[in-house]
RNA sequence: GGGCUCGUAGUCUAGUGGUAUGAUGUCUCCCUGACACGGAGGAGGUCACCGGUUCGAAUCCGGUCGGGCCCA
């Protein structure tokens, strides 16, 4: 059922984009083809998706583009891993032809993951960030931010991945946890402690802190660097951990972030002996990696006395997320994008977006105060978006491509470039960019593949919250560069999820749920039900029980609407005057909660307004309505025919962005000729169906449970026939008298006025 | 260490001033003209803990404990 609707939505361009007067712009996060799609992605699309699907039906042309985010290191990991290609045993133009074949044969695969999820993304026509329509896009864009002074290439400490060989940005980095040896080494008599003893001849100075009483002595002292032999002096600064090992210890160039940032502060001079991820100091250590480095350095401590012990610690350390290797902070020239003096404007801007929910702004905001390095955006690595760049070997001038040039690769290309000094002796730029740089202009990247700039910005972007501080923030930034102007007006924040414990999934703890198995079991429907049950922002734990509520609403619909075909089927069906008091009753509840569902939805409360429907078909509709229109419909044939198929094919076009598939095949039923209930229009709230019995009619329904409930207590089948001596309100009971009768099997029914209601079986 | 967030029946969840919603599971009954993947009914909660504001708090404030995420 489910593959014959999403091949005819496919077939038929049933969600192609048709620019109409109102447009709706969703920036779809592009996953990376690197990864499978897994339950987070599982749980996040759809919400974009019921958006996509309620706004078409409330006439919006909805621009919703599909994207792959094929671009960088991801992709040369996946690469290596699934080929064993490397830049090592590959030329350069075949490592990226490679890179870029398998990224589509890849996506190919991908893509059927979304398109089970019964997304409406144009499907037929997506993009891919590394593509020449985007490498065109994202070089033309960095070559304003050169022109604007915006982006610089600049030698200065970096963030290094010595497993990646590449620089890395803020971004990237992720604290781990590790033990490591605090080793405790003797200065001069002062004891300092370190988790980086191979670092000892990039020493340049030892901190402690100010309010120390023991070292309170020996600051602006010098000391003498043991094994080494030369001069530091001792300074204080109060970020110094009293607490940590002696409460010295040694500023060296670079031990890690903190050392930077008291390096800046101090400018205690420079000492570089890490090169090419080896360290080298030209006296002890001589090309050897940081961990033989250590070794050895322990060692020649120890023989000369200079060790007092070594303790084994759990120590946090910034790694690389993509391969959690420790970082190194080292000195290259790279290309930045300058940030660092817009945090105000970034701020301002990230103000003008509605943060769904609200909260998730306080996190970009701490990000955006908390930076401290601009935007390094160079990569040491080979498949990516290149620079546009040339540099002159004889001036030393940075040649930039001509923006007709473009997409140019400076490395492959043999474009004859010439520098403002006549020199036509350039040299290529050999990086590329971060991938953050390509994903940071996806609203552009989308708007430019329909040519239509025009609508920047885009209505709403949906992301997780692990992404606020690189996707999120990036993207604002760019916008801010390039337009000055928010790159969406609202951003939807969706929590992570986890498995039934509340761990977080992963390959290693073997708790990988995989939403392909789901679908088997339970249908996409049944997945994208649960989907909607959570709040923007709070984590979910997955458990298969809240999956049996989404299939057993798929079968509620499907068996109602097929009663309600078989009781209204043959009757030519009148809404124009309205009689029965289950119908005037029925009309006045769906109104109401047609409004509220409304309202929810256009808040982005997919829970709230979808639990708002389930009470009303399963409770108020089936338990009941159709409960009382077997009979109803002999009574009052036309109208309660054409009521009860108005309420049905409402009550389907109020499921259907949550539940697209069951929805369109019962749809169809109804309406043969209709090419897909997605393009059909929502519900309009209409007054006309307010009735004024809606009070006296719940008195009824409150008489008939009453009644139900004394059966089950006498252990009757519901079909079996009763008599009963009723006490209560006489007109309003005598008006629905019938109903009673029929729906509970009354053969003999004695009505008696009274105040209280009052039930006896005779 | 800092910021944000969550903590309600076995499980999941609604609920921003009046002792609590729904689902799921469990128990009892009922195959009522679509649905037993259904229907009716029952049991099950000191709303994490402590203190404060209030006539009154799951709900507001402060603190404690415990999860989670992000950042150091």
């Amino acid at each position: 059922m489910e593959n014959k609707w999403k091949d005819y939505w496919f077939k038929n361009d049933v969600f192609k984009f048709k620019p109409g007067e109102r447009i709706f712009i969703i920036d779809t996060p592009p996953p990376t083809v690197s990864g499978k799609m897994h339950m987070g992605h599982a749980y996040s699309y759809p919400h974009q998706d019921f958006m996509a699907r309620y706004m078409r039906m409330k006439g919006y042309s909805v621009y919703y583009p599909w994207g792959f985010d094929d671009n960088g290191l991801p992709t040369e990991r996946y690469v290596e891993k699934e080929k064993g290609v490397t830049i090592n045993n590959t030329p350069l133009g075949d490592y990226i032809s490679i890179c870029r074949s398998s990224s589509r044969e890849a996506e190919k695969i991908l893509l059927k993951n979304w398109y089970d999820l019964g997304l409406s993304c144009d499907f037929k026509n997506y993009i891919e960030t590394s593509s020449e329509f985007s490498t065109k896009i994202s070089q033309s864009l960095f070559i304003d931010l050169v022109l604007n002074n915006r982006a610089y290439r600049a030698e200065a400490p970096v963030i290094r991945c010595p497993t990646c060989n590449t620089a890395i940005s803020q971004i990237d980095m992720k604290d781990v946890d590790i033990d490591t040896d605090l080793v405790y080494i003797n200065f001069d008599g002062i004891e300092i402690a370190t988790t980086r003893p191979e670092l000892l001849g990039a020493c340049v100075a030892l901190v402690v802190n100010p309010n120390d009483d023991r070292y309170k002595n020996i600051i602006n002292r010098e000391v003498n660097v043991p094994l080494y032999n030369y001069k530091v002096k001792v300074i204080a600064d109060e970020s110094i951990d009293m607490n940590f090992g002696t409460g010295a210890e040694m500023l060296c160039t670079f031990g890690d972030q903190h050392d930077l940032e008291l390096w800046r502060k101090y400018n205690p001079g420079t000492r570089i002996i890490i090169k090419n991820d080896l360290i080298n100091d030209g006296m002890i250590i001589n090309n050897l990696t940081v961990k033989n480095a250590r070794k050895e350095i322990i060692k020649k401590l120890k023989e000369n006395n200079y060790l007092i012990k070594t303790e084994r610690i759990k120590h946090s350390v910034n790694t690389h997320e993509r391969c959690g290797t420790p970082v190194e902070i080292i000195i290259s020239k790279q290309w930045y994008i300058k940030d660092l003096d817009i945090k105000n404007e970034l701020l301002d801007l990230g103000s003008k977006i509605e943060w769904i929910p609200d909260y998730m702004k306080t996190r970009y905001e701490n990000w955006v105060s908390g930076l401290k390095w601009d935007w390094c955006i160079s990569r040491q690595r080979y498949y990516g978006i290149p620079f546009p760049v040339w540099y002159c070997r004889d001036c030393g001038e940075i040649v930039l491509a001509e923006k007709s040039e473009l997409p140019v690769d400076p490395r492959i290309s043999k474009i004859d470039k010439v520098c403002k000094c006549g020199s036509h002796n350039l040299e290529p730029e050999t990086d590329v960019m971060d991938t953050w740089a390509t994903s940071s202009i996806s609203v552009t990247l989308y708007l430019m593949h329909i040519n239509r700039m025009d609508l920047y910005p885009a209505d709403v972007r949906f992301q997780g919250h692990d992404i606020i501080t690189s996707w999120a923030f990036t993207t604002i930034l760019r916008s801010y560069l390039h337009y000055k102007e928010i790159p969406w007006k609202k951003i939807f924040i969706s929590g992570n999820v986890y498995d039934p414990y509340g761990e977080k999934m992963s390959k290693s703890k073997g708790n990988i749920i995989e939403p392909a198995e789901i679908i088997n079991k339970y249908g996409a429907d049944a997945l994208r039900f649960w989907a909607s049950t959570t709040m923007p922002g709070e984590n979910i734990k997955i458990k298969e029980q809240d999956l049996v509520r989404g299939r057993k609403t798929v079968i509620k619909l499907y068996n109602s609407a097929r009663l309600v075909l078989m009781l209204s089927g043959n009757i030519k069906g009148s809404m124009e005057n309205i009689e029965s008091h289950a119908n005037r009753w029925i009309l006045t509840k769906f109104e109401k909660t047609l409004r509220t569902v409304t309202d929810l939805m256009d808040n982005y409360l997919f829970s709230r307004a979808r639990a708002e429907l389930d009470n009303f078909f399963w409770n108020i509709f089936c338990d009941n309505y159709l409960e009382i229109i077997k009979s109803e419909i002999k009574r009052y044939p036309e109208e309660t025919a054409a009521v009860s198929r108005f309420l049905m094919e409402n009550i389907i076009k109020m499921y259907s962005p949550i539940m697209p598939f069951i929805t369109e095949e019962l749809y169809h039923e109804f309406n043969p000729n209709s090419l897909s209930v997605s393009l059909e229009r929502y519900p309009e709230y209409n007054d006309k169906y307010i009735f004024n019995n809606e009070a006296e009619f719940d008195y009824i329904i409150d008489i008939i449970n009453r009644i139900r409930a004394i059966k089950s207590s006498m252990k009757l089948s519901m079909a079996a026939p009763i008599s009963i001596s009723l006490v209560g309100n006489y007109k309003i009971i005598n008006e629905s008298a019938d109903i009673i009768k029929s729906v509970m099997h009354v053969e003999n029914l004695k009505i008696s006025d009274g105040d209280n209601i009052d039930i006896e079986v005779q």
